[in-house]
DNA sequence: CTGTATTTTCAGAAATAACTGAAATTACAG
DNA sequence: CTGTAATTTCAGTTATTTCTGAAAATACAG
């Protein structure tokens, strides 16, 4: 496959970020070209483009895969596996950010409960409160993370694009109520 | 510095997590060890603590420095420095954030920029779109990210318990109007 | 200044991670 | 089934990162 100088620097950029973001440079690599190409691409095509042996873009395809992030598909009468990415950005941020959870967030949880049921010793006061701290930060950030998980993307984009000011929206929310519509007081259910 | 099981238990987590966060064994021992610490220590007892070498303990402070995630205090008639983190979990939550963005994101916005800005080869219409897809995907969040950052942590608390709901909020903000309170219009101070 | 306590730097050693080629396994057309 | 095209595994090699001890630099009391 051939490359562009812009496909070139995005790819490059996604190789040496890799490390920063947790993954090695062939993964960000092989990522980055199935991003950017529009059709499936093999895995000898991978390994030719971007100069990778043939074991290490099957090694790379394996990593994505357990990320969620690449799609196999198959073509009549070629037995070979040609790779893409999910079109939409949206859906591979949602992915991304799951996965980044599973793998960051959710051992670290696990381990901060074990750890403040566990009987108390002598002297640990502060670091058990410390820990606590950091289990309820982690566990209402997540919470968050859960609930907006449900919502779906346009709405998301209305509430980002809002940004700081629903907070004006909260701040109000007792001191409003409905004109227009059907129902005179809205409760906020919770 | 005695640790106890629970302290163990945590500082080697925040070891073995190293890894998947970008940051190394060492520093993110160092760092879990300060954070569950009452007082300030100096790199020896660090060193001594955690079986590490004075100059690693050196370098993964001096890494720590680089995230803003340490503080140096100074003792009269001791010439020894010493370390704390922040009290505040929310106040170490911001900074983590902030120098991820600066790490991992902003590098890839201005690359994305650069390269969407350069003259536009054959036949790289549909990358060209994608790399803006990223682009605009990536604005948006930060910018999001930004506005967010001046809510100050107890409002941001409200909203975060909040949740999805905002979105009920927003839904009705048309068909609303202030009913209650003393002043008629309600003015968020800035 | 001088001397000593403390921190930092850095070259090389040790540990870890990434990558390759060859062999083993799998998948499927005929 | 059989043969072959394709993928995966893995032991060994290479590259990268982490860690150490010794030496250099810095800080400051006297």
């Amino acid at each position: 496959m051939q490359l562009t100088d812009s496909m070139q620097t995005f790819i490059s950029h996604f190789g040496e970020m890799g490390s920063r973001w947790g993954i090695n440079r062939t993964v960000g690599q092989i990522y980055a070209l199935l991003y950017l190409a529009k059709d499936p691409i093999c895995a000898d095509d991978i390994a030719q483009t971007l100069g990778f042996s043939r074991s290490n873009v099957s090694m790379g395809l394996k990593e994505l895969d357990s990320w969620r992030l690449v799609r196999v598909k198959h073509f009549q009468k070629d037995r070979k596996e040609y790779y893409t990415v999910p079109e939409d950005v949206w859906e591979i941020f949602r992915t991304l950010v799951e996965e980044r959870k599973k793998r960051e967030i959710d051992p670290t949880l696990s381990m901060l409960r074990d750890v403040i049921l566990a009987p108390k010793a002598a002297g640990e006061e502060y670091s058990r409160e410390k820990m606590q701290e950091m289990h309820d930060l982690i566990e209402m950030l997540t919470g968050w993370y859960m609930d907006m998980q449900k919502v779906e993307t346009e709405r998301l984009v209305n509430l980002l694009k809002l940004g700081s000011k629903v907070y004006k929206l909260y701040e109000m929310k007792d001191k409003l109520t409905v004109i227009a519509g059907g129902r005179k007081k809205e409760k906020t259910e919770k």
